[in-house]
DNA sequence: GTTAGCATGTAAGGAGTTACATGATTTT
DNA sequence: AAAATCATGTAACTCCTTACATGCTAAC
């Protein structure tokens, strides 16, 4: 039945990561995977066995180009964006679907918010509660029709779980409060929100 | 080389979590989806498409067994566990090995806590604890050699992560404190340390 | 001169999801 | 009588990891 697009290789938040970085300068291989586990570093690492063949495919793909670096005889390959890269960067960056809210990319797409548009920013964002809160919602709703008496580490470990997740939805709605003034402040303004110190 | 044992099916925590449900009681599959997803939520979620192959390999495995609990002509399957499948659980209760304290396992070992063994728990506790700690210090140390200002997003988002896994660290602390408390306290009480309320 | 870090890659596989497929039973 | 939820399952696929394989270069 799916005649669905074959898509040849990787996908996913790399991707996105990967293209982002090379936005902001060209980069080899290795340092990429540096920044990229700096910057994610609380919430995600890749490894090698991933960046690299995404990295092949991308070039495979026409969204970088690489240029061999040689700084003596050592082998670095640094990749660049290309303008079809960064066409499609701009296409991932302007996907503000539930796949951008879901745990394992809201933190890349996040990452990237100075590069996204603010209407994009404010749609991810509330995406991101709204899921939070469905998810708040369903445990609680289960805990209390649970009748069973559960242990105490089951209950510890509910408590602990809903107070994360209650702490980020809290995290969440200030910083919508933050975007939202920022808007009406500066009506019109589409790029970065000032304040780059914080 | 690795003339490691050819794990026919499925495994992971999804096998624990099954089993450590089961012994509380015989469930059928829907029920232990339910249960699942109540207990970890805020964490984890677990769909059919891995529930019941996994249920099927235990069943191979003669892990656990399958009565059809006929009400009526609902086809229910009540799955229990043997006394191989009790077995297998004490093995993977008694593991507190690296894989017991990544982010994946760590709340499923933690919600069966009631059934591990007191010193067990306190070494999961404690890997889990050094390992947070370690990201933290590799995250900490990479950001500060960053030389290159980042923009206000990535610092939002890092300054999230980091304060994320150190409230979790905290956590961890108190749950240690007060395992060693009741440990010295009633020397011997393997069971459950009551301050369910922190 | 050896350890640690820089640098690039590949093959095999693990763990789970998505979408599909089906039907019974309870609630509204 | 329609909608929700209970109930079970499979095939194809995705995304990423692990372990391997290799060699250079800086620091101690």
């Amino acid at each position: 039945m799916a005649q669905a697009v074959k898509r040849s290789g990787r996908s996913g938040v790399l991707e996105l990561a990967v293209l982002g970085l090379l936005h902001e300068s060209p980069m080899h291989g290795y340092e990429l995977s540096k920044r990229l586990n700096t910057m994610l570093g609380a919430f995600r690492a890749f490894s090698y066995g991933s960046l690299y063949p995404c990295l092949k495919q991308m070039l495979a793909l026409g969204h970088v180009s690489a240029d061999g670096e040689s700084t003596g005889s050592r082998s670095k390959i640094v990749y660049r964006l290309t303008a079809d890269g960064k066409e499609h960067l701009q296409n991932l960056l302007g996907e503000a679907g539930p796949s951008s809210w879901e745990d394992e990319n809201f933190g890349v797409h996040f990452a990237f918010f100075s590069q996204t548009d603010a209407e994009v920013r404010m749609r991810i964002l509330e995406g991101r509660r709204s899921r939070l809160e469905e998810r708040l919602d369903n445990v609680k709703t289960s805990v209390a029709r649970t009748r069973e008496r559960v242990d105490s580490y089951t209950l510890e470990l509910q408590r602990h779980g809903l107070e994360s997740v209650e702490r980020e939805v809290r995290w969440l709605t200030e910083l919508i409060e933050t975007e939202r003034r920022a808007d009406t402040a500066s009506s019109g303004t589409s790029s970065v929100a000032s304040a780059t110190n914080v």
